[in-house]
DNA sequence: CAGATTCATCGTCTATTTGCGATGAACAAT
DNA sequence: ATTGTTCATCGCAAATAGACGATGAATCTG
């Protein structure tokens, strides 16, 4: 989408709050980390019966959650369980408190 | 984008969290917040200066910013300072300190 | 081996986001 | 009145995000 000759660049912080920021900006993204919280862990299949939404969808999102670190994956056939990563939701909880501190 | 005919409804508190985070969810605006803690205000002007990109787009960051709520334009022509909404920043801060701590 | 189960991924469609230049609105200063 | 300054908005193009159904991979169970 950049479409000049510079290119702008971000620091780490800053990438990093964006990151998980966006992880957090969709209310279902919300509403599954929220769950996994209750939960400590969970599989798949509880999410799609909590959440009137298509698998695929909820398997996109979790998709997402996992890209940007803040859950992870177990695979024990056939099923696939998800826990909070908690070291980066330590990391993500100190970023967002640092940068509203400010 | 929703298809179906069920219509999946989220909480205040989810719908909160995600819209603030989306206000985040980019390094430009992260970086704009950043500077406005700084400066606590600062015009229109001072970030184009900053930041390297077309006025019209971060012309429109800023929109995006105001419209979540975080920050707001007193107009003082022919210039527009802007300042963060403290109202709305400590509601954020608060709103992810709670959701990261359960 | 033949189903059944669970979940991820693919392909498609639509909506939203992001970026830019150009233009316009509002006001100050000459 | 004309000009200049500052900023928002419009219109476009490209990329990304979000939703779904269909299909596929992996692993149990009979």
């Amino acid at each position: 989408m950049q479409r000049t000759s510079i290119e702008i660049s971000y620091s780490p912080e800053e990438e990093l709050i964006a990151r998980y920021a966006k992880a957090l900006s969709h209310p279902v993204r919300v509403r599954i980390l929220h769950f996994l919280e209750s939960q400590a862990c969970c599989f798949t299949g509880e999410l799609t019966e909590e959440i009137p939404m298509a698998q695929s969808t909820i398997s996109q999102h979790l998709k997402e959650l996992k890209e940007a670190g803040l859950i992870q994956g177990d695979v024990m056939p056939p099923r696939v369980k998800y826990c909070i990563n908690q070291k980066a939701w330590a990391e993500a909880k100190k970023v967002f408190a640092v940068f509203f501190d400010k």
